[in-house]
DNA sequence: GACGGAGGTCTTTTT
DNA sequence: GACCTCCGTC
């Protein structure tokens, strides 16, 4: 490990904390990362086992930079400490106890598509359907309670939400225990049970980690703080990072408010601030903080840089979303002509994933390499998802979401009427599905030629089993993919003979990814790499992220990371500050923190754009610019204007718009 | 009873 | 634009 003679003496205090409770308040870019990387490398120089240091992280993201950069400085001479997300860890945990919870090892883990299929089929069963159900609100209503750690609540009964999800969460959590699978949200708090339930389990884990350090601390929900204080308790070798300025996971049942009783938990408690910003010019730090101090509640404090003013920060007026995503990636074009940067170096953020497509179009035109983060992901598509519902199947035979997905796919026969059927006689008997698919011939109501539909796809599952193993994945996964004709199906799912070819190609890439798994894991089985696909599956994307690609991702995404040309995009009323965020309170100063987070992750140039109008779900709306672009400084501001002296093109949108607008106003008086 | 096409509805952020 | 539901046809 090199010295710490880079660090400056606050960073040095935190590095060499000897042990018992620390709290860093680390504003953005003071070289939070950099200090806990040390911090772990010094445990473990000084005698530390490295398997006893757990340093856990909120997203995958923040975990592998963390990661990367402990690995740096320890180089291959020890073994690597763990670091990682709580989900992950959390799973880690589970595979080695949850029998004791009454679930099988073989566990899978559902996601939000999977979850949605389960509150639908229980909503069902009390007749709630179609129209009258709003199963992501219901989803997101018993998320809400888990996070918090219980059962959502009826409330008085009069919130007609709050009832129904009350009412479907025992039925959702009993048919998730049936099917051997858990949620997002069982991890964390079924591995709390664990230790809150078997003290010997409790006490392995406290034998095993030593010492704990906590990323992005103002993130972390009541679930998560629990679980950590139950592992550092009494010693108390706790470190926590984090900035309550960057809190943009409330929504998700975040406690920033962790961060403020953490002192009132740990009498003993080191607290230290890092203020030295590394990253950013003054010019950029000082609009970020004028956005910043417009919070109520806040405790006040300044970052402060000595890497010059710099380039003034620029306001870019757009005629539309199009004319936007010209502007932001003429500019980059630019910027690479010049060679002054690389792209790599430049990332467009925005609020919702939905606005990365102009930019994607832009960039794709102009031939330059790009990178989304997040966003439709590789592991959401139709037809990849259809392989790895076969391959969870195959794993985890209870998996009743996957089996339901694939049972039928491509066709055989086996319609909704069978299917309703056989799942009426699962329920009633209290069998799984799959015994009650072993009969189906014997069973009333299902006719023969669906009862050999049934026989030859369970047979063909059993066979396929067999194919599996260590080191032997990706050969399964093919083979299954042939024998279905997975392929062939999803050609024929599209009428242009293009997007059917890719989608070929992306069943073939899961493939190839099994096998690149394989080599990376040899000793590794299906779960490990479905478990990662759910966990991770952000991360694949990322592997292609190299100094010569564009970086697009979401503001939310990006906390962590930095980048030297950071261009924020859709700066106006209603998409950012988001037109949802004012439901709930505190929403309005989250959607400024997370302008906070977006502004402070540029190093030389920030460039802040806004369209006055802009198509959104295919209807064209005009737009005010953010409350957000109000609040910047007068000084140092650059702004520019391009619907003067524009294209033809633009001044027709803009007449389109003009007119738009004239309606709205008329439809009003 | 299965399947494909047409039309209506809703769009935040992540593990 | 994506997803879901409904409806007509085989």
């Amino acid at each position: 490990m090199k010295g710490v003679s880079g660090l400056n003496p606050r960073q040095k205090e935190a590095v060499l904390h000897e042990g018992g409770p620390l709290l860093i308040l680390a504003g953005a870019g003071t070289g939070k990362t950099r200090t806990i990387a040390y911090r772990i490398a010094r445990l473990v120089e000084t005698g530390s086992p490295p398997e006893s240091v757990l340093a856990v992280a909120f997203t995958n993201k923040s975990a592998g930079e963390l990661r990367d950069r402990v690995r740096a400085l320890l180089r291959k001479k020890k073994k690597a400490p763990l670091v990682t997300t709580f989900h992950s860890f959390c799973v880690r945990v589970l595979r080695q106890e949850i029998e004791r919870l009454g679930y099988k090892r073989n566990f899978t883990i559902y996601d939000t598509t999977d979850q949605l299929s389960v509150v639908k089929e229980v909503a069902r069963e009390v007749h709630v359907s179609g129209r009258d159900l709003d199963a992501k609100k219901v989803l997101w209503t018993i998320s809400r309670a888990k996070n918090d750690g219980g059962a959502p609540d009826p409330g008085d009964g009069t919130d007609e939400y709050l009832l129904l999800a009350s009412r479907l969460y025992p039925r959702y959590a009993d048919a998730l225990k049936a099917y051997n699978a858990v949620d997002f949200d069982d991890l964390l708090l079924l591995a709390l049970r664990l230790f809150n339930t078997f003290p010997d389990v409790l006490r392995r884990w406290k034998e095993r980690v030593r010492h704990i350090l906590v990323d992005e601390f103002q993130d972390t929900n009541a679930v998560q703080y629990d679980l950590v204080r139950l592992l550092a308790l009494p010693v108390g070798n706790i470190t926590v990072v984090g900035d309550d300025d960057q809190s943009i996971y409330g929504w998700r049942g975040a406690a920033p408010g962790n961060i403020h009783s953490f002192a009132a938990d740990w009498p003993r408690v080191k607290v230290i601030t890092l203020d030295q910003n590394y990253r950013s010019t003054v010019g950029i730090l000082e609009a970020a903080n004028a956005v910043i101090s417009k919070n109520a509640g806040r405790k006040p404090k300044k970052l402060w840089s000595n890497l010059g003013q710099g380039d003034p920060v620029r306001v870019v007026t757009c005629a539309t979303g199009e004319d936007e995503a010209e502007a932001v990636i003429g500019r980059i074009v630019a910027l690479l002509a010049s060679r002054k940067c690389r792209a790599g170096e430049c990332a467009v953020m925005f609020r919702t994933n939905a606005q990365s497509r102009l930019f994607e179009d832009v960039l794709r035109r102009e031939k330059i390499r790009y990178v989304v983060i997040g966003g439709m992901r590789f592991y959401d598509r139709k037809e990849v998802r259809d392989l790895i519902a076969y391959l969870s199947f195959v794993f985890n035979e209870r998996d009743e979401v996957s089996l339901l997905r694939v049972l039928n796919y491509p066709s055989r026969g086996i319609g909704r009427e069978t299917v309703h059927r056989l799942q009426q006689e699962s329920l009633s008997g209290g069998r799984p599905l799959t015994e009650v698919m072993r009969r189906a011939g014997s069973l009333e109501g299902i006719g023969s030629r669906q009862a050999r539909g049934i026989a030859d796809f369970l047979e063909l599952i059993d066979q396929a089993r067999s194919w599996f193993g260590p080191g032997r994945l990706s050969y399964g996964a093919r083979r299954l993919a042939e024998t279905v004709g997975l392929e062939d199906a999803a050609m024929r799912s599209v009428k242009d003979p293009e997007a059917g070819w890719r989608k070929a190609e992306n069943i073939r890439e899961v493939i190839t990814a099994l096998a690149t798994f394989e080599q990376q894991e040899p000793q590794a089985g299906l779960g490990e790499y479905l478990a990662g696909v759910n966990l991770a599956g952000r991360d694949e994307e990322d592997s292609d992220s190299s100094s010569e690609t564009v970086t697009l991702l979401t503001v939310h995404s990006a906390k962590g990371l930095e980048f030297p040309h950071v261009f924020l995009v859709g700066l106006e009323e209603d998409l950012f500050p988001h037109e949802r965020s004012g439901a709930d309170p505190g929403g309005m100063e989250e959607e400024r923190r997370l302008a906070y987070v977006g502004m402070t992750r540029a190093g030389r140039t920030l460039t802040l754009t806004h369209a006055v109008g802009r198509t959104r779900w295919s209807k064209d709306m005009v737009c005010t610019p953010s409350r957000f672009l109000d609040e910047l400084p007068e000084e140092g501001i650059e702004r520019e204007d391009r619907r003067d002296g524009e294209e033809e093109v633009d001044l027709i949108e803009e007449d389109r718009i003009a007119e738009e607008y004239i309606k709205r106003i008329r439809a009003r008086f």
